[in-house]
DNA sequence: TAGATTGTTAATCGATTAACAATC
DNA sequence: TAGATTGTTAATCGATTAACAATC
């Protein structure tokens, strides 16, 4: 029997992490419904994977099912959530107000786990002033100050290309512990930072790859 | 020496593909910056994986660098992009004229790759009839017929979780040949059209779960 | 030519799956 | 109890890397 998220936690790999997000969302859903156990397999059904998969990258954590019966849902959506750290809520700043940061500022999905954007910075004085939500959109300029002040746990970077790495500095100044950066280019980052980078063309360019080789 | 997509093409994977996505940025900049010549060391060392990692990629599609010169920045540029179908205009339909599709819809990494919306769809009579660009955003009621009249390539799911399904069976009646689904549900599909799922949700969930471990 | 770098093979590493004893 | 399903080990599969002959 395992711990969850200790010291003597085996490697455990991004494909697993990916797939225990898509775990969740499945016990999510079938928490909704009223669904009040689930196997393996099943699970592994819905999700797109074996049910071999499913157990062991589960057992990573420790032991949550039962022989013969399977998983609570409740349970085990609840167990994920502390294993993904959704039980916390995140705090965020985003820089780059355009549209792209628009949408993740009101993305209902980052709500529901618990990220907030607490803070929006852009350079555009068209924008500053402007408020979404209840949140003031703040010159670039006074963001080091403003996170000094009252930090955040992850930036996240909708800016151009040419701006990422400066904010992405400005970030790891402030004492980010994590950074979600969008612009499509690779950003310089001390280790003990962590960093996603996600390239929406990237998907549609694996579609036309393999659209174009029939 | 291996042809370029052709019948004889070993399985590559989209480890593989996606891996090409990024070189053709690192490329792109190159040239932009007048370099003539890149070895696969210093290809690797932009992208961040290792020099046999890039001559592995390209030697599936062909013999497109000089032994002790390295590869010409433009032509290999130019060769990825014909990998990866690039060379072609793609039309893409949107559903869902939220604040995601709007970013998707103005992005300008999908025009500089030849992927362009032909057209949007909602079901808010608030949005139907406003404009984006040169684009009137129609009602779904119109979806079938229209795409029937002038036909799209890949069809964009930025729809509610619940119309996603609804949204892509739409899209298959019309024959889309590739479906990009921003809707965090699996959703079913013939296995001869080509998806991919996009989930904005789970790079941060693998944030938290690393930055939670500590 | 000598030095540099490719293309490819073989070795290694790591992720997935099959199988099954444990057990509810 | 008998049937179902877990947790885990060992086997398999596939992706990455090291190494080097070929060659510009």
């Amino acid at each position: 029997m395992k711990r969850i998220i200790e010291g003597d936690m085996e490697k455990v790999s991004e494909f697993t992490v990916r797939r225990l997000s898509g775990y969740f969302r499945i016990l999510a859903d079938l928490e909704q419904n009223d669904v009040v156990t689930v196997s393996s397999a099943r699970l592994g059904e819905l999700g797109g994977v074996t049910s071999a998969q499913v157990r062991k990258d589960l057992s990573y954590f420790g032991n949550f099912g039962t022989r013969g019966l399977g998983y609570k849902v409740s349970d085990l959506k609840n167990t994920i959530m502390k294993i993904l750290g959704l039980k916390k809520e995140w705090k965020m700043a985003l820089f780059g107000a355009g549209s792209l940061g628009r949408a993740l500022f009101f993305h209902d999905g980052f709500k529901e786990d618990g990220f907030f954007f607490t803070r929006i910075f852009d350079t555009d004085p068209a924008k500053i002033g402007a408020s979404w939500g209840n949140i003031r959109i703040q010159p670039v300029s006074e963001a080091e100050e403003s996170l000094q002040n009252d930090p955040v746990n992850i930036g996240v970077v909708t800016t151009p290309k040419s701006a990422a790495q400066a904010t992405v500095d400005l970030m790891v100044r402030v004492g980010v512990k994590g950074v979600l950066n969008f612009a499509p280019v690779r950003v310089e980052i001390p280790s003990e930072i962590w960093l996603r980078n996600v390239n929406l063309a990237v998907a549609l360019e694996s579609l036309s790859f393999y659209m174009s080789s029939q």
